[in-house]
DNA sequence: ACCTGAACACCGTTCAAGT
DNA sequence: ACCTGAACACCGTTCAAGT
């Protein structure tokens, strides 16, 4: 699998010491930016990579493309995932599925996507991967409504959204354990529900 | 009403032009961080509030500080609508409403609020504000579960977190029309009732 | 082609000198 | 006490020189 990096030289092939270094770099950059979000400074993900500083810049134009480029990565897993959950039986069995491990894997980056949160929209890679990610879990969505499990009014786009919500809750929560998150992820699962309670907003 | 400001000088009273660049400073600050986030630069909020940059650090040791003295504001804010909302005569209107108006002020001051994320935890000013607003709406949550239109498993902690969800929400979709979130405070209002359907997370 | 140390620019923070 | 312009340190980005 020919991994494409966002930003940088996705057709012809890099020489071997090159792609040594581009590898070590994205891995580099995932944990530096995992841990301390978009603090992380281009110095230290250089060091941990073995690498000068202008190595880095040679492969992206800019801090951000790096960013870009390693959550694109984090995407392309998703993807994955969301492919594994449309095998069950039941589509509102993979649909919760798929949100939970996706929170899991949201809440285990926190720092990255606190980073990519600003540039995620804009850049052509990335929301062409949203978009395929949208497509899979739009069928998981059709049929949990046709199997009668999921509200009509829901959206696939509704999905990410919550998703980003409950890991949102495990980082204000950090404090009360470490799987809160599932507490939030269950009440939206429950507003879910096709026979759930309903109830409207102020008008205003 | 003496504003307390979160990091400096609570207690002495400033000289006039001191207490004028504190205001002017202050005010700056919120529109340069409710714009920009994190990003908003301390040159351009000294510029904005007609001080040099030097003055901004004599009243907060960092610009975390000014920050924190920012939210810590807005937050007192957030206080006065609690209280406003709990003279609802049925308790799941006032926390509707409340829920409602903190995300609609969080959205405001989506950079602010994403700005201080990292800082809150720690702080002893802002811990006193969040027990205190804690406590105005576990009232009321306490109200709605009695009048039978709230969950009995849900608790005060769960409801600014709820809301920042919602707001994060609004925040992903700022292309999909600035009322987004409504939606999903919406879904989450359907997960809360004492009425509504259930269904259990995976297990792992 | 690719790599790098050194230079540059920007921004948070501090300091010495002023009222 | 309070204010400030100038200096300092740090970090993203670029460049000139090396293989």
């Amino acid at each position: 699998l020919a991994t494409v990096t966002a930003a940088a030289t996705a057709e012809r092939a890099l020489r071997a010491d090159a792609r040594r270094n581009l590898d070590a770099i994205l891995e580099a950059a995932a944990a530096a930016f995992a841990e301390k979000g978009s603090d992380a400074c281009v110095a230290d993900i250089a060091q941990r990579a073995g690498v000068g500083q202008a190595t880095i810049f040679r492969r992206f134009k800019t801090k951000a493309d790096l960013i870009t480029a390693v959550v694109d990565r984090k995407l392309a897993r998703l993807e994955e995932e969301a492919e594994a959950a449309s095998t069950h039986k039941r589509a509102w069995d993979g649909l919760r599925e798929f949100m939970q491990t996706a929170t899991e894997l949201h809440m285990r980056d926190r720092g990255l996507f606190e980073a990519a949160q600003d540039q995620v929209i804009g850049d052509e890679h990335l929301m062409a991967r949203k978009a395929r990610l949208l497509d899979i879990v739009g069928e998981l969505v059709a049929r949990a409504k046709r199997e009668g499990d999921l509200r009509k009014d829901i959206v696939a786009e509704d999905i990410p959204v919550l998703v980003c919500g409950a890991a949102q809750s495990g980082v204000m929560l950090r404090d009360a354990g470490d799987e809160a998150w599932r507490r939030y992820l269950q009440i939206s699962l429950d507003g879910l529900r096709a026979d759930g309670g309903r109830c409207r907003l102020h008008a205003r």
